[in-house]
DNA sequence: CATCCACAGGAAACGCTGGGCA
DNA sequence: TGCCCAGCGTTTCCTGTGGATG
C-alpha cells in the first residue's frame, strides 16, 4: 500500500465554481438584461447611444451581464456592414483617480494596436486626456468603454465628464464613445459632481441583491456540472443559497461557499457533501477573510492592533482611544519604530473596524468625560497573536501579550 | 435648557517618490 | 539639469457632535 492513494472525487469539473466562469445563460436577471439590451440597441441601428450605468453590490451579476451583452453585441454587429464597433474593458479595481483610469484606457487601446504603453506617471492630466482622444479617434464607429468598479475613483470624476463630451467638444471626430460604468456603490451616483450626473445617469440599471430562491436557481446548474451525480445532499445548495442571501445576496459568495463545502468534503474523503460541510465552509471563509485582513495591515496597522491586543490580554477592554494611543506609542518605542499621530491612529482603527477586526462603541459622558470611542477586538486574541508572531518585528510584543493573556486565563 | 467636555473625523497641506520634457 | 506632473501616507488645523450637568 503506497503513501498516496487517490481520494474519492466529489468534483466532476470544478470550473463552473470558479470566479472567472462565464455561464452561457444568465439567470434571474431577465428584466435587467432586457433594459440593457434596449440601451445598447441604438448601436446596431447606428443611432446616438446614451451612456449606461449599472449599480448593485458585488456579486449581483453586473459584470457577468456586461460580458454577456457585449459578446452578443460584437457578434451581431458583424452582420451589418455599416456598423463599426469596438469595445474596451478597464477594471478600475486598483485605480483611484480619473488620471489613472485615463492612462490605463490609453494603454489598453494602444495594446490592441500593438503600440507601446505610456508611463503611468509624469504627464499632466490634460496631456493624458489628449493622448486618449487621439487614440480613440483612430478607431471608427462606436467604441464601447466599460469602466468596471468605477466607484474606486471616488470624487476624482473628470474622466466621466470629459469622455462623454469628447465628440460634442470636438476633441474627437470619427468616433462615438459610449460609456458603460459599473459601480458597486449606490452612493457613488450621489457623490458625482452635478455636471457629470446628468450625462451619465442617462440610462441606469439597478441590480438588486439576490434572494435565496434566485441564488438556488443560479447554483443548481453549476452544481450539477461541478459535482458528480448524487454527491450533493439535497440540503446543500439551499443552505448555501440561504447563507449568502442572508448575508450579502451575492452570487459570488454563494458559489464560493458551495466550492469550499465541496473541498472540505473532498478533504474528508467522504462520498457526500453535507449540510455540516456548508456550515464549516461558512466558518472557514469568514475566518480566512479576517485572517487575510490582519495580515495585509501595514506595520503601523500591526502596531495599533498589537496595542489593542495587549489591552485585551490584560482584560482592560473596551479601551478608549486615548489610552490605546499611549499603549501604541510605548510599543513603537520598544520596537524602535516611529510613531504616527493620534489622528492617523484613528484612521487605522477605522480601517480595522471596516474589516470587521475590531468593535467600536460610542460613549458620551457629557461634560464630565465628553465624547469618545472605545475599542475591543472582534476576533479571537489567539488569531491576532498568530498573525503578530508570524510578522517580522512583532514576535517580542506578541510573546509578552501571550504571557499576559496566560496569566489572566484569556486564551 | 444652555453649556461644555473630549474626542471624531473633514480639509488642507506637506514631503517624498517616480516619471516626463526642454 | 532643473522644473513640471500626480499620488501616497502623513501631519496640522479645525469644526462638529450629543448627552450629563449645573
Amino acid at each position: 500500500m503506497g503513501m498516496f492513494q487517490r481520494d474519492r472525487q466529489v468534483f466532476a469539473d470544478a470550473e463552473p465554481l470558479d470566479d472567472s466562469y462565464e455561464p452561457e445563460d444568465i439567470r434571474e436577471r431577465d428584466e435587467e438584461l432586457e433594459k440593457y439590451k434596449r440601451a445598447l440597441q441604438p448601436i446596431i441601428d447606428n443611432r446616438p447611444t446614451s451612456n449606461i450605468f449599472l449599480y448593485g453590490k458585488t456579486g449581483t451579476g453586473k459584470t457577468v451581464a456586461t460580458k454577456f451583452m457585449l459578446s452578443h453585441l460584437e457578434n451581431d454587429a458583424t452582420e451589418y456592414d455599416d456598423v463599426e464597433l469596438s469595445t474596451v474593458w478597464v477594471s478600475c479595481e486598483n485605480l483611484s483617480s480619473s488620471y489613472q483610469v485615463a492612462v490605463t484606457l490609453v494603454n489598453e487601446l494602444r495594446e490592441s494596436k500593438g503600440k507601446d504603453r505610456i508611463s503611468t506617471t509624469g504627464y499632466s492630466q490634460q496631456r493624458v486626456f489628449d493622448i486618449l482622444y487621439e487614440e480613440l479617434d483612430e478607431f471608427g464607429g462606436t467604441v464601447v468603454i466599460v469602466l468596471d468598479e468605477i466607484d474606486n475613483i471616488g470624487h476624482s470624476d473628470d474622466i466621466l465628464y470629459g469622455l462623454p463630451r469628447a465628440r460634442s467638444n470636438g476633441y474627437v471626430e470619427d468616433v462615438r464613445p459610449v460609456i458603460v460604468g459599473i459601480s458597486n456603490d449606490f452612493q457613488f451616483r450621489e457623490n458625482l459632481s452635478p455636471k457629470v450626473k446628468d450625462t451619465l445617469a442617462e440610462k441606469e440599471i439597478l441590480f438588486p441583491p439576490y434572494d435565496a430562491n434566485q441564488l438556488r436557481s443560479i447554483l443548481n446548474p453549476r452544481a450539477e456540472k461541478a459535482f458528480h451525480d448524487d454527491v450533493l445532499n439535497d440540503d446543500v445548495v439551499p443552505l448555501c443559497a440561504a447563507f449568502a442571501a442572508q448575508d450579502t445576496g451575492s452570487a459570488r459568495q454563494a458559489i464560493r461557499l458551495l466550492r469550499e463545502a465541496g473541498e472540505l468534503a473532498q478533504a474528508d474523503d467522504t462520498e457526500a457533501v453535507t449540510e455540516d460541510h456548508v456550515r464549516d465552509a461558512q466558518d472557514e471563509l469568514e475566518k480566512n477573510q479576517l485572517y487575510e485582513g490582519m495580515q495585509e495591515l501595514t506595520t503601523q496597522g500591526h502596531a495599533v492592533l498589537c496595542a489593542l491586543a495587549y489591552h485585551q490580554a490584560i482584560g482592560e477592554v473596551p479601551v478608549r482611544s486615548r489610552d490605546l494611543y499611549q499603549r501604541y506609542v510605548k510599543i513603537c518605542e520598544r520596537l524602535d519604530a516611529d510613531n504616527v499621530s493620534e489622528r492617523r491612529v484613528r484612521d487605522h482603527l477605522s480601517d480595522m473596524n471596516m474589516l470587521g477586526l475590531i468593535s467600536v462603541y460610542e460613549r458620551n459622558e457629557g461634560l464630565s468625560a465628553g465624547r469618545y470611542h472605545e475599542y475591543e477586538l472582534n476576533v479571537p486574541l489567539k488569531a491576532v497573536l498568530e498573525v503578530l508572531l508570524s510578522t517580522n518585528r512583532f514576535e517580542e510584543p506578541a510573546n509578552i501579550i501571550q504571557s499576559a493573556a496566560d496569566d489572566n486565563n484569556l486564551l
